[in-house]
DNA sequence: GATGAATGAGCCTTCATTCAT
DNA sequence: TATGAATGAAGGCTCATTCAT
């Protein structure tokens, strides 16, 4: 396996991840990956000896970015820099953000979701390399509102998983089913549905 | 083709959708299935010409399920027939009902899930057959509901998005990292989703 | 894999002896045992999940017919079909009789020589089914000798392995070194060399 | 080519000819090679542009030894310096030195027995530098023989044969088949092997 | 002279599928 | 209806070899 910054290997692992994303992993042949990364099927094999490295590397590549992401602008930056803001607001500024970072990284995110379920490794690095990072950040999220408003006594990681079951399908809904989009404007979809997380739909 | 009741096409169908839930479509031979299934490989495209038709008939034969299923034990069905219970434990009984429902066909949903990102035509199956369906029940449940209890002006996509979503994520989670339950209690944790749901996180 | 009296099966082993004998089993292809058997590359596989068992059930099919033969043919049959006659011409009728064996059964001998020298079950096949039943013959035929002449009091395996020598020598130069030979008459080589067994090279 | 001296050329022929003597040349890669000669594999090709170069010029370099020791320390110096001696003890002295010199060399002599069967020039190297030399140094050596005892008359090419048939199968005997010692005397075994090729096994 | 990176050719092997019974 | 046997196409992977430095 050659150094970690090779131009060749960066090549190769973009290009498996849009053909895994597309095709999934085990439908998806070296020779297509390949030939998107424009490299002789063999050199693939120089830098990665088994096809499953591929796939191994390119979450754990993407887990440096994701890591190096969170730590800069994470959750807990969105906050501080807007302390004066209700926090309306602040979960808002969070979908957004997130929904960038979702939409730049959209196929890498596919291929974990996709591939976690079969591979005990990616399985692996998602649990303890993701979701207990988020699960973490958004604990502290919870706790710099609560020292802000009242919120009910609820267990952070039922909050955390609320909220990103909204927020996520909302997401994801617009991604794959985008013809059912009412709402053209997103920033209005997202207030609604904070609106439904921090008040609830009935109407008092 | 064989008749759609003959039962080695049964037995094909659920041995299929077994490996297929377990490895993926694409990961899975037709020697695993038919191995399953306790026939000769051949068997299997006596009954199914192609592959990808195993997946399409398992996949219809679901739905068929599915829609009887609905059909007869419908959200409606639970509304109507506890039209006295307030809404609270109405949305609760339907997440159990649901939760049984998914526990029974685990495999299945999880294939549709899966293939439907790589399969044209269990992606219409799904789209027409089960989400369309399942939208225009949610619907006629936020109807009724708007009957009896005022709820803010949202419109109903969102609404049942929302409700799935956290929903949805509750019962993933349970199923897939049983490990981060806190509450053994899963009756507990409905009654406060349902809450959040209906009433929000703030505490006023 | 298929009954051991598959047709198929046997035309690709007979084949596979063949290229291996002429080639070596590491630089013969699989593609080459199909075409030389004529059955498609994949058929091997149906019938030889990995390359080494076509080897390995060779070399067993071998020793059947080894067994089979000497068992039927031993040399003890010999012995004791030609009582009345010498020991002289005796030795020589074994000499005649395994030199016939040898050249039906050459590819196969060839192949066990070469590739016992590298694989672990064919040198164990050889030591266990081959070595020992021949030095257990030799062992029976010395004494049927020592029971009709004085002979020295020389080990048996000692005995075994300098006719073997001998014998052996003189029946591969004539097969891979053939421009060599002085006498066209095997007959007469044979009577020589089983003087020089007997008497030795002195004059006396 | 570089140089026939170069230190890196004598590295690459060393690895090579034990990878071929243990695993066969067609089954060694040029990876290993390099690896045990701790060079790039693209040395290799610096030095020796087809493998087959690697095998020739490896056999090559063992005859200019083997020619070397044999004209040096050839069966035919054994006799002068032994004229004293009883034949017995010049054909035991022969057959330590063929010994000795056998372990030293037992990886070169074994690839060259192995590839002899497969590759041409191999075999034409063999027959012509060493079978060819080896054959003239024993007619010498009977003649001298003949001119002290009377022995039969036998033509040399059988008696060499027939003594080195004996003698080497003791030597590979006790290479490969260690277990079957009897003897832990080597000298003993010799003397029994040389009495029969004298004397023959017949007690008068 | 030596090497890191890349590759064409081809190997063993798998897989979905067909044929013949 | 069911199956044992056979196969074309292709897949992952290896190997000797070349290119560029």
């Amino acid at each position: 396996m050659e150094s970690r910054t090779s131009k060749t290997r960066k090549k190769i692992l973009e290009a498996a991840i849009e053909e895994f994303a597309q095709k999934g992993f085990s439908a998806t042949t070296t020779l297509e990956i390949a030939q998107r990364a424009q490299v002789a099927e063999v050199t693939l094999f120089r830098h990665f000896p088994k096809k499953k490295d591929i796939l191994h590397f390119a979450v754990l590549d993407f887990v440096d970015v994701f890591t190096g992401n969170f730590a800069f602008n994470s959750l807990k930056v969105i906050v501080d820099h807007n302390k004066h803001k209700p926090i309306k607001e602040i979960l808002k500024l969070i979908i957004l953000d997130r929904r960038e970072f979702l939409q730049e990284y959209f196929p890498y995110i596919k291929v974990i979701f996709q591939e976690m379920q079969f591979d005990e490794e990616v399985r692996t690095i998602y649990l303890e390399k993701i979701a207990k990072q988020v699960s973490l950040l958004f604990s502290e999220l919870f706790s710099e509102i609560k020292e802000r408003e009242k919120i009910k006594n609820i267990d952070s990681f039922i909050l955390m998983r609320s909220f990103i079951g909204m927020a996520f399908m909302m997401i994801m809904q617009r991604y794959f089913i985008p013809s059912e989009n009412k709402f053209e404007d997103f920033d209005k979809e997202i207030d609604i549905v904070v609106d439904i997380f921090l008040n609830g739909i009935l109407d008092k």
